[in-house]
RNA sequence: GGUACGGUAGCCAAGCGGUAAGGCGAGGGUCUGCAAAACCCUUAUACGCGGGUUCAAUUCCCGCCCGUACCU
């Protein structure tokens, strides 16, 4: 118990896409003196802001760091990627770390605030995350295998991972034998959680799926209306292609066929929202199972619950 | 009014004398270096209505209703 409470305190806030986090986040930061630190996969990359709902925000120079503000909160992990490159778990639980701490240090308050779920349980639940980073060569003759020599390949060199993968995932099936292979140890052996950080509480925001469903759509046209085919053309138009993660995000990938002239806008918008609508699916699934989440309906409930967890007054 | 074609689950759609593919959508799930990704599972006694032929009709015939196109 005492253990416990001389971890530092960390506030999660999640829930699906479009569910009302970057509204509640900053009215939480404003008045519990907080950092957030972004834990969305996408807001990571500069010049992708419609698409990815990046609240507007300006880099301010602090003593030698520089920081990204939105509304004088200091926010960190969003708007500082080049579309070309690539962000990984293992960098974002790296970088969430430090700037937690940093937070900590400062005396002001860390909420950890988005809805890749992989982000912040890689964070909250200490990931340790197997170093072996992404072999291109290993990769690429890999892919050239079918999926089910891959597979038998696994079940020899880790039958642990075998037993628990989808046998049907190729790139899930690769990263454990790239791990294996490269490492000499099975991948299955190197998931390991180590101890808990941090004291954390996290508030999801719960909403009506019919609600839900009805504010993606509303925010898509929203996104159309703020100019996001000129967002999307101007990253084309830098070079950057369609294959790339930044690109393959929801928001971007659907305006390929559109610029191919395969389809038209109004089915680029119709895909938007089927899209967005099923990614907000496959997060409340990853949500779901973790116990730990209290789900709030009201800001008021949130700002009652973090009050409580800081012991203020 | 005439001719042609069509009417199959929420939507699209294949099929055909022996009670019916698939896709979309929807829901559920997996998750440790692409995670807004990748992958898996589930889903409905659906053949417009009424007759007839037949051992058997969603499938053939007749009539009706509805839709679409064209003609007058």
């Amino acid at each position: 118990m005492r253990l416990e409470n001389k971890k530092p305190k960390l506030i999660v806030l999640l829930g699906p896409t479009a569910c009302g986090k970057t509204s509640w986040s900053l009215r939480l930061a404003k008045k519990f003196n907080g950092d957030i630190i972004s834990a969305d996969s996408r807001q990571v990359y500069k010049d992708m802001n419609i698409g990815t709902a990046k609240e507007p925000g300006e880099w301010l120079r602090i003593g030698l760091r520089k920081t990204f503000f939105v509304q004088d909160i200091p926010h960190h992990l969003i708007d500082f990627l080049d579309p070309g490159k690539q962000f990984t778990i293992s960098e974002f639980r790296d970088k969430a770390l430090k700037y937690v701490k940093l937070a900590v240090k400062n005396r002001r308050q860390p909420f950890v605030v988005g809805g890749t779920g992989l982000y912040i349980s890689a964070l909250v639940d200490n990931f340790k995350i197997p170093k072996i980073p992404a072999n291109k060569k290993l990769r690429n003759s890999l892919s050239e295998k079918s999926i089910d020599e891959l597979f038998e390949l696994l079940t020899l060199i880790d039958p642990e991972s075998a037993k628990k993968i989808d046998k049907k995932n190729k790139r899930r099936v690769i990263r454990a034998l790239e791990v294996s292979i490269l490492s000499g140890e099975p991948f299955s052996k190197q998931k390991i959680k180590g101890e808990q950080l941090f004291n954390c509480l996290k508030i999801g925001i719960e909403t009506d799926r019919e609600v839900l469903y009805k504010r993606i759509d509303e925010r898509v046209d929203q996104m159309i209306k703020d100019g996001l085919e000129q967002e999307v053309k101007k990253l084309v138009d830098k070079k950057y292609i369609w294959e790339l993660p930044s690109m393959s995000g929801i928001g971007y990938r659907q305006f390929k066929d559109y610029f191919d002239g395969k389809i038209s806008l109004k089915q680029v918008v119709e895909n938007l929202k089927k899209e967005t609508r099923r990614y907000a699916k496959r997060q409340l699934t990853w949500f779901r199972r973790d116990k730990d989440i209290k789900w709030c309906k009201t800001y008021e409930e949130a700002e009652e619950l973090v009050c409580r967890f800081l012991e203020c007054k």
